[in-house]
Order: C-alpha cells, then sequence, then structure tokens
DNA sequence: CCTATTTTTTGATTTAGGTCAAATGATCTC
DNA sequence: GAGATCATTTGACCTAAATCAAAAAATAGG
C-alpha cells in the first residue's frame, strides 16, 4: 500500500502557491474556520446554493448527484489537500446540481463566499491564489473529461490510478465506478 | 436559422466582467495585437508550446488532436467572445495536447504569456478577469463532462443545441460528432 | 456547368459495456 | 459470534453505438 500524505497545512499550501507575507497571511487564514466533519456528513445538498469553500486538511470528500433512477453519481473526489466545493454553484452562487459529501472522517477549513470575496478584493495576491486554484480544477477536469470520452473501461481505471493513486484503498468501488462513467459490474471486472 | 453575433467588441467584453477605467483599458488592449486569420489556419501544433491566448472577435475556432489512428477528435469550439488557446498549455507552459486551428475566416486580439503574466501583476482587476474566465471556463468543462459521461447519444447532441446553438449550421458534422464522443454516422442518424 | 472531391446518409454486422439476478464476501451490532 | 446489512464478484443476456462498406448529396475548382 502506498504512503498517503494524512494532513495537508493551509498556511504551508498557500504559500507554496503565492508568497504571501506573515501579515497577509495570518489576515487570510482569520476568516477560515476549521471544522472536524463526521464521516457521511452532508456539506451540500442538490438544489442548495453552496456558501462555503472547504480546504480538506485531512479526511476525504466528494460530489455527486442523483440521477434520474435515483442512483448516486460521483463526479469528483476531494483529496488531502484540495479545495472541494460545488463549483459553479460556489462561485456563480446558483442551486447545486451536487451533493458534496465526506467520506471519510475529516479536518476541513471552511471560507464563506462574502469572506473569500472580500479577501480577493483585499489582496492582489488573493485573486492571483484564486485564478491558479480554478485554472489546475480546470486543468484536472480537461483530464477526466480526455479520459472519459475516448477511452476505454480499462484505460480510464488506469487514468483514475494515475490522477488519484491512493483512493483506490479508501473509497468504495461503486462510488469509483460512478466516477469513471461505468458500472460496479465492469470496474470489478476489470480490476481481476 | 437563428441570429448570429457576427463580432465581439474586445473592449466591451472586458469592461463587461470587471469595471476598467479608461486608463487601464487603453494600455491592457494595447498588449493585445490584432490579427486576422484564414479558414484552416493552424495556430498551435500538438506538443507544441502554445505562446499566445486569442480573443475571437470573428470567425471561429477548434482544438483537437489525433487520436491513434490519426482520426481527427475535436476537443473544443471557440465562438465570437471567447477566448481560445491550448489552456494547459498556455497556463502551464507545457506541450500542448492539442492543435488549434481556425475553422472560418477570423479576426482575432492575440497576447502573449508573457504580457498577460505581466498584466496580472500590474493591474489587481486584470487577475479578477483573469479569475472569472477561468471559472467561466470550468463550469463550461462541468457541463460538457456531465452531457457526455451520463447521457445518450441523442441527449448529448441536445447538450449541444444549447450550449452552442449557432455552431451546428457553422462547422462540419464530423467535427461535432468528435466533440460529442460519437462518430459521424451515429449523429447523423440522430440528427433524422 | 461539369467533373472531382468532400461531406453526409444509409445499411449490415459486431462489440464493449450495460442490465438483471444471484452468490459470495466483509463489516457492524447487539 | 450469529444475524443483518453492506460491498463485491460472477454469470447470462441485451442493447446502444461502433465499425465497415458503399451510395447519395453537397461543394468547389477549372
Amino acid at each position: 500500500m502506498p504512503e498517503i500524505n494524512k494532513t495537508m497545512n493551509i498556511a504551508n499550501f498557500l504559500t507554496a502557491l503565492v508568497p504571501f507575507d506573515q501579515d497577509e497571511l495570518s489576515d487570510i487564514l482569520s476568516y477560515f474556520k476549521k471544522e472536524s466533519v463526521a464521516k457521511n456528513q452532508v456539506l451540500v445538498r442538490q438544489g442548495e446554493i453552496c456558501k462555503f469553500l472547504y480546504f480538506v486538511n485531512e479526511g476525504m470528500g466528494r460530489s455527486y448527484y442523483l440521477n434520474e433512477n435515483g442512483k448516486e453519481i460521483t463526479q469528483w473526489f476531494f483529496g488531502v489537500g484540495k479545495f472541494m466545493t460545488s463549483a459553479d454553484s460556489f462561485f456563480q452562487q446558483t442551486p447545486s446540481l451536487y451533493y458534496l459529501e465526506v467520506i471519510e472522517n475529516a479536518v476541513v477549513f471552511s471560507i464563506s463566499k462574502t469572506d473569500l470575496d472580500m479577501l480577493f478584493a483585499r489582496y492582489h495576491k488573493m485573486e492571483k491564489l484564486g485564478r491558479l486554484v480554478a485554472i489546475e480544477m480546470l486543468t484536472k477536469m480537461v483530464h477526466k473529461l480526455n479520459a472519459i470520452q475516448f477511452q476505454t473501461a480499462r484505460e480510464r481505471y488506469d487514468y483514475m490510478l494515475s490522477e488519484f493513486p491512493d483512493i483506490v484503498y479508501q473509497v468504495p468501488l461503486g462510488h469509483i465506478a460512478s466516477y469513471l462513467g461505468m458500472t460496479q459490474e465492469t470496474l470489478s471486472r476489470i480490476r481481476k
């Protein structure tokens, strides 16, 4: 089993992307609230407007929606050291297409849309951070899209292993299968 | 046939997103170079590093790649009033996964990575614009991913009509089919 | 216009992966 | 530690869309 980073410090994460000085950093961090979230807790429901952005310090989250047959379809996984939110709901303040839930006991740092917008306005560097994070998410999304659109079920599983090497040890098969756009049965057969 | 916006003014586009004042705007615009690009001209080749971001003032572009059988797979369309580039190549300065080409005679405004980064650093508002544009692209990408991953061929075509209502009148069937992850034959049958 | 080329449509056949159903294996609780 | 619940695997069958092939329609160039 591979080595897994169990926690990620938000201050280190932020300064690695943009060189905040100490005053800025402590001001920014003062708007993030540390929270413990129990496994299976739902942070945002489909149809609600997502009010918070979460930084995953420890644990794992996922977004999913219910399809026409009521089946849960995983849309994304959020591991340690990532920002987690229902992106278009949060940024555009529109009803969320997804549920957001924590799938392992987790520690997150949350910040409201209002506070984040205020920080974007207050600090040019924070705005830059927002841009860099958005572009990173965009890049990941493009990679997933390529995998889903043009690859066979087996190749898609390989993509998953490269993009999220740890995840296969941590989350139920069904969640991974729906993330990859295939059935649980197909994924089970592939893994053999 | 629906009414199509034939041109989009870049100054209007920018100020609609962020309220630049006149001085800022004219400084920013001075780094964009207006160019006419003939139909079928390739702006970026697969494997090259994409050095420019283009704003489509008039015409239409697309990105595509060659799959293992040498078939062109359309990855995205860029209509009037959109920024066009090979996103991860441009932003991360890595080899492009895609070709970028113009599929109708076009007028674009181009800006180099260097100049754009300089403008991001010079103007907080420009950084904000970058963030907003990245998030818009991300949102669109999420919508496409949902369509591709979970919908039937017919539903994907409907998604296309809603996202790019004009495109079907302007581009060859094969480009649209590969964008939607289906064969030309399937798309042809669907359209009937 | 009239050929040449490209694009779209139609038809026959194949196949990857889905669906449905049931068996096996893990975990969780009292 | 015996049921009960949940997760995974296996098997039989089916279907949406791919592939292969060729005809028809549209477009372009001399």
